[in-house]
This record gives structure tokens, sequence and C-alpha cells, in this order.
DNA sequence: GAAAATCTGATGTACGTAAATCAAAAATCT
DNA sequence: AGATTTTTGATTTACGTACATCAGATTTTC
């Protein structure tokens, strides 16, 4: 049987009234008095109930997700996910809000940073522009014992307290490596194209990639980067300018948003030699694209995860508790056409009505 | 604010009493009365407070595992998550014991799955070997209620309440598709080593690698397919056999375990034409493969995932509830040596000590 | 229409923790 | 030593649910 704060009281000879302000830290403890107490319970093994503890302090985590407007696939989906896990508030003793700010926008994103201060949450979660204006803002909070997790890009240099994404720079390498695999002895040069230099995630992707093409792979010529912004109108103009520039292009790596403009302009150009195109994050467009055949291969993150993963985090650090590293580590996911996953949908058993066929004695006492 | 029992007492317009009857399924309610209280329940959208009911109950959840026995890497490993998870179960209310039985020994798995229904667990997780006797062993345990997850390698037909595994013919095809876009022009067998065709994991693989290559990569001829019983000396000396016989091999697609066998033959080979080698689960010689370049590609299920899935999954079932479909979906991990996550290690914030700094009010009422 | 059976209400205890109050004890200061 | 401050103990209520008991009300049965 697990240890109670009765048995602390007891076994440092204490009164339970004590060891509640040991345990919550409230004043009027001699440190004598104290250091006992956390020997007892370091001795007995006693682990707080959290179940019980949040039970009798009614507490909610007020939690704000800061994440960029406008209708880039990922980050819509990204909103999709927190959306799903409002619907699980209740249950989880959340209370979220969603604010949106304008991409690549850091004097807007420390606005919104500043007012999610101002209400003071249980933790913010944001999908950080990689500034100094950023990274003071998001000091501001920690400084006022907020807890802070960058979702999807990170944030260089700041005192966020977790970052809930992948590894860019090995997401970088591995496209690649694949892109270098995948060539083979096909001549020809690669573009990259990116959406913008402003946050670190397309940095680092830029810097992987780089690495590993002039270490494995020097035969290839690497074009200028292309800063398509993340908008699909500006993308299929940019690759279209490329594609007709440099006719025996031989592969593309798509590290940022935008896609749709990808996909299209590649439609438009037609027959031509194969190009062998890497891109990021499986949306419904890169979806079908890499169904067709149009994508080779997409690296993804999996933003439901990324979301739990930062809501877990968050309420942890909250309660000041351990967090699962191995659980909380976001993985690269590789699609090619032939692991696609299937198409959403969660098994909906029905909370209260199904699991009456399980005998009510199942549950043990003791 | 969330409505607990007495709103909906209240709603429904019968006592407390009545509404614990109701929800916990007692005798001595008419049908009307109950109809009425399950519509207020409707309306009002109560859902149950897991936790203060489990305190409650002080319920807790037994759960046997169910694996094979023998110096298999990637079990180990898995027994290694569930001893993790075990460190964890003060927290979450679990008690795990672990049973091993001998690999692809039916009538082994048959025996341990009776003797675990003679405990009566809240649930069971099995590495099922995918045999006639098996699917009855589980499906007896299922019309006990006792709540069953195939684990890593699934049963067909029969009645087990969840796979906490991956999609195995993806893991197959994809594995074809980066054979054959690897190998490129390079010509060559191809030759497919296994563990054995009792279980499914190794089944579906070979089936899925199998349609992909014959489909996309006709050029390269299949050897037939090596049994290595994922014993590492077996797997050695079969391997050696078949690169002697075969020195103009091109590819080896390794589905099963016992891969130290297969590097130790690798190495053993030494100078020749490149193999391009796919494997499955990284372990520490799988890795250190993959590092040093025997190895292509890793295919990998990540254990510890799949041990905290079908944790939540049974305890879940066993309380009737909902499962979050995304969440328990066992992604295949795609490892080339440039997206190799670091080594192991949680980041431990003591659950006690650290906590401090954030301030206590730092929880809402309401 | 009365007795028997069934249903419903009222009430209390428990789970493990949080939080508050007030009295009592111990330490500190003068 | 006495007054003052600080520390500790004892006790109570609450959180939302489970579960048990017993009395009272309603229905059913003959």
């Amino acid at each position: 049987m697990r240890p109670t704060v009765h048995d602390i009281a007891a076994a440092a000879g204490v009164s339970l009234a004590t060891v509640d302000r040991v345990l919550n830290r409230r004043p009027g403890v001699r440190i004598v008095t104290r250091e006992k107490v956390e020997q007892a319970i370091e001795r007995i093994g006693y682990v707080r109930d959290v179940a019980a503890a949040n039970l009798a302090k009614g507490r909610v985590y007020p939690l704000i997700f800061i994440l960029p407007s406008g209708d880039n696939s990922f980050m819509r989906g990204l909103e999709e996910e927190i959306r799903a896990a409002i619907l699980r508030s209740p249950v989880e003793r959340t209370e979220i809000s969603i604010v949106t700010v304008p991409a690549f926008d850091a004097g807007a994103l420390v606005a919104a940073l500043d007012e999610a201060a101002a209400v003071s949450p249980a933790g913010v979660a944001v999908v950080a522009v990689d500034s100094p204006d950023v990274v003071a803002a998001v000091d501001r909070l920690r400084v006022g014992h907020i807890p802070v997790v960058t979702l999807v890009s990170d944030l260089t240099g700041s005192a966020r307290d977790h970052f809930a994404g992948i590894d860019n720079i090995a997401a970088g390498r591995t496209a690649a490596s694949l892109m270098g695999r995948f060539l083979g002895h096909r001549p020809g040069p690669v573009a990259v194209l990116a959406g913008s230099m402003l946050v670190r995630d397309h940095r680092d992707r830029l810097e992987g990639f780089l690495a590993v093409m002039e270490e494995m792979f020097p035969d290839h010529r690497l074009l200028p980067v292309i800063e398509g912004q993340d908008d699909p109108a500006r993308v299929a103009r940019l690759i279209g300018e490329t594609l007709a520039a440099s006719p025996e292009i031989a592969g593309i790596y798509s590290l940022g948003a935008g896609n749709r403009g990808l996909i299209a302009a590649l439609k438009k150009r037609g027959k031509g030699p194969p190009i062998c195109v890497i891109a990021h994050e499986l949306t419904p467009h890169t979806r079908a694209a890499l169904e067709e055949g149009q994508i080779d291969a997409v690296l993804n993150q999996d933003a439901g995860h990324e979301v739990r993963s930062a809501i877990r985090v968050l309420k942890a650090k909250a309660d000041g508790m351990a967090v699962v590293g191995a659980q909380e580590r976001i993985r690269i996911d590789i699609f090619l056409k032939d692991n696609l996953p299937f198409e959403q949908g969660s098994e909906t058993n029905l909370p209260f009505e199904q699991g009456s066929r399980n005998e009510p004695e199942q549950g043990r006492k003791d």
C-alpha cells in the first residue's frame, strides 16, 4: 500500500498539519522540523497522489497556445489538434485558449506573449519566431514563473522550459541523405526551397541538409536557396522560374510550407527528366502528391503528438513534476507512398454506455 | 464549471442515491427512472471524474505482460520499458507483472494466458504467436471480460481489444521501396532474412516487401527466404552460407531479429561490392552497424511507446472509456545514420524538491 | 385493500490531499 | 522570569465519487 501524508506524520513524529506545511511550502516550520519531515518522506518513499491533490485543490490549468495565422496547412492542422485537446479539457483539467499572430512577425508575437503573461496562465506554448525580442518576452514569462514550451520551432538561447518539436538539423540531414541516395548517379543540381530564415526550424533544416550534401554528395551542385515565405502563390512563381532557368534540375528539397505552390509548379512543368522531391509535413496536398508521385518522400512531425506533449509538459512543469523524457521526444516521421498512415478517425468507445460489460468487481482495493 | 453527480440529481429530480445506482449499474431502479437520469446526464453533459472515482474506489489495475524469453535485444528492450512502467506504477495505479515464455511456442503461450486468466487481472498485453490455440486462449480471456492487447505481433481473427504495434505490411512495403531506390540500377539478387513464419509481424513484413519488390522493382531476383529463428548464431551461419553461395548479392532485408548474427557475417565477409542492408528494430547492435555503415536503414517501432500505449488502452478498456485513436497509433520509424536519436536519458525533475519555484497560487479554482 | 415486494431518499463514511482556524507549546528576546 | 514571537498540534471542511444502510414511499400481487 502506498504511503500517505498520515504515514509521513507518523514516521516523522509530527502532526499532519506540519507535514502539510512542508509539502505545500507554507511558512511556519523550523528548518530542523522541515528536514525531519523531508527525511521521513525520502525514507518511506512517499509520492503525492496528484489526482487527490488536484481534486482537493480544484486545480485547473489555464494554458495559452500562440501560433501563426494564415492558411498554412500544417499550422491549421496544428490548430485543429489544439481544438481536439480542448474537447478533452474537462477530463484533463485544462482551459486552453488559442491566440494567432501573423507569421514571421516578431513584434506581433512579443505583444501576444506579453498579453498572455498578463492573465498569468499555468503555461504557454508558442510557435516561436527566433528573435532577441521574442527571447526576452519568453524570459519575462519565465521570470513570472510561467512555464513556456516552444512548439514546432525553437528559440535560440532562451530559458524556455522545453521544446516540443523535432530535431530539425537531423531532419535536414535525413533529407539530404535520402536525396543523395535516391538520386544515385543521376547528375543535375539540387534546389532548396525554404520559408523564411527568421524561424529556427527552417534554418536548422537548411544547415543539416547543406552539411550532408556537401560532405556525402559533393557532386550535386546546390542552387541558391529560394525563400517562399510559406506562401503557395509566391512558391509557385519562384519554383516556376527556377525550373525554367535550370531545366536540368535533379532534386528539390522543400523545407518549409507552401507546398501547394510547389506541387502546382511541378504539375505545370509536365514532362522532363524526373525530379526527386522531398518535402516536409504531411498535409492533404503533400499526401496526394506523394501518392501520385510528384513527391518522393515527406518528412513529418506529428502535430497531435506535439500538442499533447506540450500540454503534458506544461502541466508537469507547473506542478514541478518529472517528465518522461522518452515520451516527449517528437520523432521525425519519414513517409514514402508505401507507409502512409490511414486517414484519421479515432476509435470511439462511448465512455458511458459501453464499459458496463466489465464487472464492477474488477477493481481491487488495497 | 463541470457538472457533478449532484447536478445530475437536481436535473433529473431524483436523489443522489438513485443517480449513483444508475451510474454504477446497481439494481433497484425502475426503467423510467433510469431513463430520466440518463437523459439528464446527456442533457447537462456530465462526465465522470475518473480521478475522483478511482480515489474513492481505491482502484488499481493489475496488468499482465506476456512476452518471449531469450536474448532477443528488442524483446529485452521491451521488457526494460515495462520495468520502467512498473516504476511509475504508484502514480498510474497499475500493478504490472511480467511473464516470459519461450519464443515461437504456442503451447507455452496458451498456458501463460490461461494462468493469467486465473488471477483475473484488469488487462493482459501479449506478444502473440499467431495460432488458433492462442486465438482461442485470448478469446477465453475476453469472454471473462478481461481486456487483451496484442503487442508487437498481432493475432489473426481474434477478439483482442487492440493491437499495440506497427502496420507490418506497410513496414515491409517501405523496406522494399527504400531497397529499390537505394539500389538504383545496381544489379544483383536480394535476400530476405526472417525469424519465423509463425508470427504475424514477420509474415506481414514479408508480404509487404514481396509485393512492392515484384510490382516496382521486378529486375531484382529474390532469393528464397531464410528463417533464422531470431537466433544470432543460426543467422550468422545461414547468412554466411548465402553470401558464399551468391557473392553477387546486392541487398539484404532482415525482417526479424538476430541481427547480431547478420552484422557479424557482414563484417566477416569484408570486401566485395556494397550490399544494401535494411533491418528492423534499433538496438545497440543495429545502431552501431548503422553508424559504421554495415546497415543502410533501420525500421523501428518504439518499444516504450508501445508499452505506454498498451497500458493506456488496457486501463481505458477496463473502465469502458474512450481511446484517443491517433495517440495510440504506433509509427514506423525510419532511421538512417543521419537521424539517429540521441542516446536515452530522461529529463529528470525531482518531483518534489524542484518545482518549488513555481508559486502555489498558480492554480485556479473554478 | 392489505401485505409483500420493489423502488427511492436521506444520510454517513471513505479515498488522499488541501487549506483554514484556533489553541497549545516551544523558542526567542528583553 | 515574563512577555512576545514563532512553531506545532488538533480539528474541521472540502473536492467528486463510491458504497452501504435504513427508513419511507410507491408499486405490484393476490
